[in-house]
DNA sequence: GTTTGTCTAGGTAGGACTACCTAGAAAAAA
DNA sequence: TTTTTTCTAGGTAGTCCTACCTAGACAAAC
């Protein structure tokens, strides 16, 4: 990277922004080229000013940060963008990837995380606060436990498994039966045991299943 | 963290291990307590010494990094898990943080983030290859960019888009009716007009899509 | 050797979604 | 104001899935 890393912050709270200030500010490898307190002027500023990284908070009056973040990407501008937030909600997250973030970081641990993170956005990759990461972990974790604790994964025969698999293909029975040369009825047969065996109930509760657990099948 | 991490690095190809433990080896900060050449002594070892970090490449005879990965997972067992491999297929890396994998170095940067990676994960943390975090977001760029081009949901009303959403909270039309005051009916000839806007066909193609892309609705 | 579990497959019923169609009322755009 | 779009709603038909039921064949466990 040529030169010094030119940042921006933007967050509603002058009292957190000013923290944020000093911290960054004493790093000789990043120069704070300015600060705003909305979503408009953080999006006006950088598309006029292009810093290399923008810091967002994600509650913003006007634009919060996520709508930034998505309304940048595609439009090739080189600002990456780092998230501030209080809360670790997985959902926020996701939304966070999908709209281009560079960085997610917690409020709570900004002053010892916002540094590192500036850091590896800016040579091109990725930052999650461990907390934020551990949370996840923990999420997926208590998801498999779960689905341990319930009836689960684990209790399906092979011939159930492997027609749950096909499933999450968003194949219909008919098409399952015909791959694996057997009736579709008995295929329905076996999708009613995975049903009664994962407590599924309701109009295609299985596929709906399929589809947000493929990647534990 | 008391001491020094304890690291044991799995690999089957010698020459690329040789070069991993000339790198861990020389950083202070870790021991190298082991190393294998497949799944399962690598299993077996993490089970009975249970060293502080494992790094694990994918493709791995017997076991795979991820199954082992997934075994652990649960079993709470300390050891956190850095998974090497020389693919970044996004299906991958889902799986990998769906075993709880605590990070994801590419082996083409290896020797530059490998120690990053372990120093982060070995304190709770996450890593990802930058190169890996910048796939992530280009893979997701690509498919907001072709929800662009495709007929897109852009193309979809307000109407259209407030029952989207609530198709893929899962909602049957009937439940939709319900909650909107208007008749299933109507719910049913804004499903076929967003089936037609977004080209879809086939049963329950529009469920599958709504809970696909829910994060872009 | 009998029991248990699994895979197979059919009957019947009903709910939910897709795929076509028409059509009036209301709102937005020209 | 006229035209177009959107929202509303119904008809009919067919597919797919769920929810119950029974039942034979076969392999593994007891």
């Amino acid at each position: 990277m040529a030169g010094r890393t030119k940042v921006l912050i933007v967050d509603d709270h002058p009292l957190f922004r000013s923290g944020l200030r000093q911290v960054i500010a004493a790093d000789a490898r990043f120069d704070l080229v300015g600060e705003a307190g909305d979503g408009e002027a953080a999006l006006k500023f950088i598309l006029e000013k292009k810093p290399d990284i923008a810091v967002l908070d994600v509650n913003l009056p006007g634009l919060t940060g996520l709508e930034i973040a998505r309304k940048l990407q595609g439009k090739k501008n080189p600002t990456r963008i780092i998230i501030l937030t209080m809360h670790k909600e997985e959902e926020m997250i996701n939304r966070a990837l999908d709209s281009g973030v560079g960085g997610f970081v917690l409020k709570e641990n900004a002053v010892e995380d916002i540094l590192d993170a500036i850091a590896a956005v800016a040579e091109g990759g990725h930052y999650l606060s461990p907390s934020v990461s551990g949370f996840l972990v923990r999420r997926r974790n208590r998801a498999e436990s779960l689905a341990a604790e319930k009836p689960g994964l684990d209790n399906l025969t092979k011939a159930e498994r492997r027609i749950l698999k096909l499933i999450a293909d968003k194949k219909t029975s008919k098409e399952i039966a015909a791959e694996l040369f057997i009736s579709p009825r008995t295929v329905e047969a076996h999708r009613a045991n995975i049903s009664t065996k994962l407590e599924l109930h309701g109009s295609h509760s299985l596929l709906q299943f399929a589809l947000e657990n493929r990647s534990s099948l």
